[in-house]
DNA sequence: TTAATAAACTTTGTATACATTAATGCCAAA
DNA sequence: TTTGGCATTAATGTATACAAAGTTTATTAA
């Protein structure tokens, strides 16, 4: 791996350098910046967030529990790989997931909370990480809305692991150009949320997810294409 | 706390200390040796296990990350505390992961696997944690029969998680004299799973699950029962 | 007596030193 | 040429030292 200094991590929102490390180590592995399956040694990160080991090693444990890292002991870590098994269990628990959510939220969500949803609505053109971002806030904010605190963190964090399999997977262009019709089905889920249609909201969200599964899966099969 | 000096830990399968401060941390959080709500520190826990923080401190960061830990910085920590709500939640997403378990365990699993359920057909009589472990064992090898790897791992981390319910809200009477019942309703389980009957088996886990849920709750709602 | 301030104490956070272990490469012997 | 073993190197694991921050206690002034 190249050495990359960049800006000294100031603590986060915690005051924590550790914490500032592990957001910035976490976001890497999202993004695929530190690439599946790749060695990573302490040393290098330090450098390359300007502090000791110390909390390096205290991100790298950590991401360890959410199986972003592995530890290999006494010889370093690598970023975990993701296989092609792994992108099959995580739509599957994605559906059930998000299933379980948009079920709670019609519900149990109070009327502010639904409404809350209308910021969704629209997304403004912009690069790629923007839509991304969109994107994972509006499924994140479902989640949120089950009002089931275990059920919300799970959630999130399948939501998040999944960023990854788009990076591998999706060249750039195809996902800009997708982002629009996106949107529309977004609409279509929180129009029938907001009626409190729990019958359809499920069966939308399932949809919309299997739809992206299906275009995921269609790309991974199709190797040729890359950048 | 009082400061208990056990066993030096040696390091577990891994050969590393702080596997085994992690394990045996997390297992009497699990069992309530160490109290939710009360605080702990890292000297305490690093003479109790005969070790230096550091790896008391690797641990303690880890456990965080699944919420058994809270981490008050530069104050200490905290066993994570549980609540009445905390208590359904869990319940919510037991019987939604184990739902989706059998589910696919029905479907997926070799015979052989299947066959394996087994073992857990009787149970010999013993104490209290013997139980225990045996009934966490059913519900995490329905689990790993899934074939999902997250679902297990999910799965599991909420089957853990669950005991400590167990030991807060019931007394030790109670719960070894409904051992029996229990392992009635495990066979049903097994019987239906064996012969790949999902709309049986569903509802039955279904039914256990929430079985103990109610039984939880009334003892949870009358306080006065205490050892 | 009360409130404010300072000082002592406790606790973690970070950095670093050293021990331990795994991998590598080199050299010699079969 | 190949194999075995020793030495070297490189990496983490553990322990410890010190800094930073928070809490409590004591003291002093109003």
């Amino acid at each position: 791996m190249n050495i990359i200094q960049v800006d000294r991590i100031e603590g986060s929102g915690s005051g924590l350098m550790r914490d500032g490390v592990y957001e910035q180590i976490r976001a890497d592995i999202l993004s695929c910046a530190l690439v599946p399956g790749s060695a990573v040694y302490e040393n290098e990160l330090a450098q390359r967030y300007s502090v000791s080991k110390s909390p390096v090693r205290d991100a790298l444990l950590r991401l360890q529990e959410h199986g972003l890292v592995e530890v290999l002991p006494r010889k370093g870590y690598r970023i975990r790989p993701i296989s092609i098994a792994d992108a099959h269990d995580l739509y599957e628990m994605r559906v059930l997931l998000e299933k379980a959510s948009v079920r709670r939220a019609c519900d149990e969500a109070s009327d502010d909370q639904l409404v809350s949803l209308d910021k969704f609505r629209e997304v403004d053109d912009g690069d790629l990480a923007h839509w991304v971002m969109y994107n994972r806030l509006f499924h994140k904010s479902i989640a949120e809305l089950s009002g089931n605190t275990r059920m919300a963190k799970i959630t999130c964090e399948v939501i998040d692991q999944f960023d990854r399999l788009t990076f591998v997977g999706v060249s750039n262009t195809q996902k800009i150009s997708s982002g629009e019709r996106y949107v529309s089905e977004h609409r279509e889920i929180i129009d029938s949320l907001q009626s409190r249609d729990r019958a359809k909201a499920t069966k939308l969200i399932v949809k919309h997810i299997q739809k992206s599964r299906k275009r995921l899966f269609s790309v991974l099969e199709n190797p040729q294409i890359v950048d």
